[in-house]
DNA sequence: GTATGTATACCCCAATACGGGGGATTTTTC
DNA sequence: GAAAAATCCCCCGTATTGGGGTATACATAC
């Protein structure tokens, strides 16, 4: 299997131990190689586009320019490149922010270093590598909350005001009265204890009502 | 370590051998334990009340009551339970819909039967065990489009707009004036072809401007 | 160095939607 | 059979909405 063509990589990461660590631990193993190993992101702009590695490790704590905001830019000059993001804290909205931004995969530096090699094979193959933790936080994110204060009919109502329905919509789409909208709309604002759409959507998506 | 007490589960599944398999399996783990076994959900919401397992393995495509709506009911007799889903198919929709009413890992039945373990184990600490697949459906979910058509300062008011809030308050929370979010929502409205706010919520969404 | 795109701001208008006040009836659920 | 949920009705004044057209400052691009 030597000459089957090498998964290629880049790293950009601050830490001359961990970035060494890395690339030395890439190289050893088969079919994989790292390009080239950047401390910021300022020079990995530069020199990504002649890599045009496969998988990107990009550290979220960085000098400079940070993880997150350099995914976008990573993207813009190479759109087909995996981004693996590397951290040791799990931070929520790092981790919502770096994967609407495009990054692949999410670890903490606190797996297995080994782990490394097998993240970076599944994001080849089209998954999406995470540590435990990180699964943990993108899972719970979608979880609702089931002591809900609105009933099941309230809470239809409610998505559909999220959705930016006027009330006659919302009537007609659920083939009720008008009046019944308004009805429904008056309890869930009781119940929330908000006077207008906007504060009940707040409520209801801070709580995960809707 | 024989006399640790058991990681207890209970099994949902129509299919007898791999309803059997699966008990033969855990049970032949150490520390681990199947209480009961159900075929479908209408004998599980029954005898799970006094079970009470601290790992539910559900099947998906059940006769009677299906697994994603079985979710709720069991949520409810069993708040603390970890549900796992068991599946063939990796449909998105269900993916979304498990998730949302609370299942804590999502299995696709292509794995090695060995996984189940190593799932039972991570749900009981707190973790959200996924196949590769559905790890790739879910990190893809939150992906947004790069190729979007508004710009920047649109986007920041479209999702304004999506939160509910009216020209007036973007404005205001903005720092400009109310005549341009005006502006800028009638290029919205443009670029999005669209002629409401709710069309383009839906259009924006759609391909995940927002 | 001029064209393009972006963000900003202004005016006018008619139609609709909104939030809040009150009350009433039927269906479902426990 | 009591309680909760879902349905429908009327009145009111204010705010918001979508669409028409126009204009200026600034940056970047080519």
């Amino acid at each position: 299997m030597e000459n089957k063509s090498p998964i290629t990589v880049a790293i950009i990461e601050d830490d001359e131990t961990i970035r060494n660590g890395f690339t030395y631990l890439i190289n050893a193993t088969e079919n994989y190689k790292v390009l080239n190993s950047y401390s910021n992101v300022e020079d990995a702009l530069i020199g990504l586009v002649n890599d045009k590695p496969q998988v990107i490790l990009l550290d979220i704590e960085l000098p400079g320019i940070k993880g997150i905001e350099a995914i976008p830019k990573i993207k813009h000059i190479l759109p087909k490149t995996y981004i693996i993001m590397l951290t040791v804290y799990d931070n929520e909205d790092n981790v919502f922010n770096a994967l609407t931004k495009g990054a692949s995969g999410y670890l903490t530096k606190s797996d297995n270093t080994e782990k490394i090699i097998d993240a970076i094979q599944e994001v080849v193959n089209g998954g999406a590598p995470m540590s435990m933790n990180i699964a943990k936080i993108v899972i719970k994110s979608f979880h609702k909350n089931q002591n809900s204060p609105l009933t099941k009919r309230e809470t239809e109502i409610l998505e559909q005001i999220a959705n930016g329905k006027s009330r006659s919509k919302i009537a007609k789409q659920m083939f009720i009265d008008l009046e019944t909208v308004k009805s429904h709309i008056k309890n869930i604002y009781v119940k929330l204890n908000v006077h207008s759409r906007e504060d009940a959507i707040k409520e209801a998506k801070n709580n995960k009502y809707i």
